[in-house]
DNA sequence: ACGTTCGGGACCTCCCGTTATT
DNA sequence: AATAACGGGAGGTCCCGAACGT
């Protein structure tokens, strides 16, 4: 971590960044060695199998650390300010990159038919995300099925705000759906607390 | 309409079918040429800005095909009916495409820089679907505030659930959120209504 | 001949203006389409051999048009004076296009393999004017060996240094060989009538 | 040098060639690579910027050529020997050619708009052979001022010979101006010599 | 005489993956 | 572990000439 990273480590994080940018097509290993400050001829010694398994590693990144940041919120927070948790990191990344960066998984996961393995590592992120969410929601007295439903919720509208305000170049959608999304979280929790008791 | 359309217009169809499934950047003007039987010398003649234009167009006639879809969903059935019947018409898609097709407006917006075009139209699109649903909700009683903010939600859960259900190759997500949209429509209306009483 | 001449001779004129400053091979039939303001539909119904026969019909009015100002300052005051009036010609046209234009029979010359009747045309323009300057200092004494290889020294200077002028941006080759020009064909002259007396 | 020249040297010479005949926009990469038998795809690694900068290395090596021929011929045998010299070689080139071998420099300042680059090149070239020709006539006593109009003479009327041979299929031109500089130069540096006297 | 569309091709750019070579 | 070069391919642009209709 920090300063001193391995190559392979930076080209990963570089990928993780431009694919959310740009998407997966539109970027070329290129691109992600000059981001990555890493050497042109090592690329195949550190990914054999080329830009798919760079494509995989960086959306396998990219979900973990989006994951990290859901699974603090909710151990520090609660549900509700997960969620504004997460709508303030896209929030941020919108408008430092001029509302371009979208999010790294949803990148990985249509990167189309040449990168099965990065929509393989997208689906597992947002399937462990749900996970983390809706085991939240039921510690909090919430049902299973509708703790995740929820957390599909939660994760889907977040995902979709995204695409709308870059579209929109606007955070208005991201700002609007957190709005729903706290309402919606903490009136389920009351209502299951209210129903358990 | 039907068979006997244009060249130019059977290549803008394509093109949304194909970037939908795709995204624009790994669909090739000759992919287009092909789905659509159109001859190649008349690209430039149709579309002189080229691509950019194509991917403007398409996202353009995709954003109101579905908007004509919401509109008469909401002047037929009601709100939480046009949830349903937009999440059943990206659900037989994805099934019908093994989980490949996405919404097209969509990907017009995540085209990225060298299609500014094409996020505009896609920006243009989803602004107009969330006037039509926040003006349905407003018609049956829900303050504005509230129904701008509801169709936001609709739009972005459905956007996001079908990232989520691409990367998943399953409709759970979808099938969820429109749970959850369904429910959480009728409540905010009902609501409204007793609250007017 | 003015406001009102007909689309092919637009045609033709514009050809041979975007040839001098773009060369054959860069230049498109829509180029002279678009800069002669002239109908698409009709350009194989004016030029059935298309673009050959354009480049030389450009060429040859081209020569046409220079020839008769070397005529002219002949007739109206002698070599010496035409040859100033040629590189003030050229000089002009390189000060109004920014160094870009050239001489468009040279460039009708150096069309190459495709456009055999441009490099035709182009040597008949040549040899045409080397005939009428050579006549002139015939007329004025020099014998016709001396007038033949003067004259194709001042169209050949005047050529040459054009290419010079464009490369270096800069008038200051056509003024150096005109000052030198100038000078060896008042001396030819001078000393030819010395000798002949 | 020599057979074993690498790739991207060879690319250089085959290009000059080229150019000269064909010119810069009627020439290929394509042309280029085989007849260079270079590999196709390496272009992109010997030549970032492409094309355009091809054809100024190509320019740049043909103006280093020609100058060497100048400044041999000046160093051995003087001023009016080299005449003969730089006209004997394109003389040659002409016919080996069938009269379509221009000036390589030439061709480079004649790329026009996108190739800025071959432009200067070709003016930078031409600078260099008239410092070099003037400041050998100088040596012989010839005032700087005349020295550098003789010069600039000598290349013009070489380069616009070359034109007009072109487009006559003759070596006429070129051996006029041949004559009229050889006679000129001799005239011009005896003249100096017995002012100075 | 002219607008529109077709038909095929060429060009430059650029990319991915591999292969000596060190 | 990294460099430089190779090797083939594809993509978007753009052009010329022809074929329709009017």
């Amino acid at each position: 971590m920090g300063v001193h990273r391995t190559a392979r480590d930076r080209m990963v994080s570089s990928a993780a960044i431009l694919f959310r940018e740009r998407g997966v097509e539109a970027t070329s290993l290129a691109d992600v060695i000059e981001h990555a400050q890493a050497p042109r001829g090592s690329i195949y010694h550190h990914f054999p199998e080329g830009k798919p398994q760079l494509v995989a590693e960086a959306t396998h990144l990219a979900g973990g650390l989006i994951g990290a940041v859901i699974s603090n919120g909710l151990a520090d927070a609660g549900p509700a300010a997960t969620v504004e948790s997460m709508v303030g990191l896209f929030r941020r990344q919108l408008i430092d990159t001029d509302y371009a960066a979208g999010c790294p998984v949803a990148a990985g996961a249509l990167g189309g038919v040449p990168y099965p393995a990065g929509r393989i590592a997208a689906g597992e992120a947002f399937t462990s995300w749900e996970a983390t969410i809706s085991a939240s929601l039921w510690q909090r007295g919430v049902s299973m099925p509708r703790a995740q439903s929820l957390a599909t919720m939660i994760i889907a509208a977040v995902e979709g705000a995204l695409v709308l305000s870059i579209a929109q170049r606007s955070t208005q959608a991201l700002d609007r759906i957190a709005g729903e999304l706290v309402a919606l979280t903490n009136a389920t929790i009351s209502d299951a607390t209210r129903t358990t008791r």
